[in-house]
DNA sequence: ATAATAGTGTCTGTCAGACAATATGAT
DNA sequence: ATCATATTGTCTGACAGACACTATTAT
């Protein structure tokens, strides 16, 4: 606030962006939407989808990060949360800047993204290196659907709205990154009261058909954890 | 400081600020740093502390917030995290703009702040309307203290370094918000093993003196919690 | 019959909460 | 003697994890 009504210098214009870390799974992995960069800094590098914040056009940062998500991959209305913001003169070349970063967990059929080989779902075990700070907001996302997913419903958004208890259980599973009991897990769903059955079964798979249930609400924490406590 | 960037539109220029909610502790209450803001918007009307970020000056944003805390309360190193940010075309009347939302929690004895009825600590039980969205920010400062709070040691850093069993407690229960069984309690602080005796006592209180302990790493989290468990 | 799904039961250990009891030590 | 501080112990209930066991049902 010191230099009211200096010239602006090239630095003196900040660089806002929205950036996201979109998993889902498929093949019982963790994956992350990503994106080679068209343009340069980091030209044909692996990134996070994002894009610069329209203020003519968005209301918030959450309005652009769902209007990137919308012109990227088809999807809209979908469950995302903020996770935080980057920013400094040293993470872009361009300048100083700021990038607030989302988080979208979504099913896999969910996802329509162009045929094209720049862009793609990675899995999170192999990565490849990523432009920015990319690979630091990545891990921060991970260690999000990792820590909150033990007491949430957050690791269930990354099936589709009707689900086996089996599938719910791999993606416990694989969000949280350990086996879990079969019994004891069953047992958490149970108590806590989270889903609801839709009286259909799974058919055409093979020996005895497994009920389809559904979240009774989008989006749910709880106060013990259904992942291992400790 | 409203005309920044004069050559460009208004609604082209994001205003990128920092604020922050400065939590310590007063005679055994919750207490927040506000200021009157001295300037339009909002001028006259208490706010959280805060300010542009220098992109010539500062790192990041992380440095912008501590050179804010250290200008407004002359302290420095102190515990500072990242809340939230906060983001829109609607919150400031100057136009669109970011504010990356910081935390910082400190014994009462560090803030060192002008003689000024412009800028006091107030009473968090007991608060005046807030400027912009403050309120929502500050909200979600307390949520985080109450909730990070159960699990790690975010409310020892409101007492000074050293401070007696009974300090610690009372600290956690005004920053949890609940009444603890001492002797649970006490035998929680000893399994999770995170104190050290001074070996000094609390000397020229009452009656038996308390003695004094400290923290062996600044800032620690456990997998058990030290509030009440649900 | 097979085998994936679903559900029950039991045992053990850990922890939390409540509360009683006692010791300590300056004033 | 008082009284805040400090410490130990006991009891109960809730829950977790492990694992065995039974039931269901399409193929």
């Amino acid at each position: 606030m010191e230099e009211i009504g200096q010239p602006l210098k090239k630095e003196s214009v900040p660089i806002i962006t929205v950036d996201v870390v979109v998993l889902t799974l498929d093949q019982g992995q963790l994956q992350v939407l990503l994106q080679r960069r068209p343009y340069a800094p980091f030209v044909g590098v692996w990134a996070l989808p994002g894009g610069f914040v329209h203020m003519d056009e968005d209301q918030d940062t959450l309005a652009a990060i769902q209007r990137v998500l919308r012109d990227k991959t088809g999807a809209s209305g979908l469950y995302v949360e903020q996770l935080a913001t980057y920013s400094g003169g040293n993470r872009d070349p361009r300048g100083w800047s700021v990038s607030v970063a989302y988080m979208a967990i979504l099913p896999k059929a969910d996802l329509h993204i162009a045929q094209s080989p720049d862009i793609a779902l990675v899995d999170t075990a192999n990565l490849p290196d990523l432009a920015f700070d990319h690979a630091a907001i990545l891990k921060d996302g991970l260690a999000r659907l990792r820590g909150k997913g033990a007491y949430s419903t957050l690791p269930a958004m990354l099936l589709p709205k009707e689900f086996t208890l089996s599938e719910l259980q791999a993606a416990y599973e694989v969000a949280l990154g350990e086996k879990l009991d079969t019994s004891v897990f069953r047992r958490k769903v149970a108590d806590f009261e989270f889903l609801e059955k839709t009286g259909e079964n799974r058919s055409g798979t093979s020996k005895r058909p497994a009920r389809l249930y559904r979240l009774k609400e989008t989006m749910q924490t709880f106060e013990r954890t259904l992942g291992r406590s400790f």
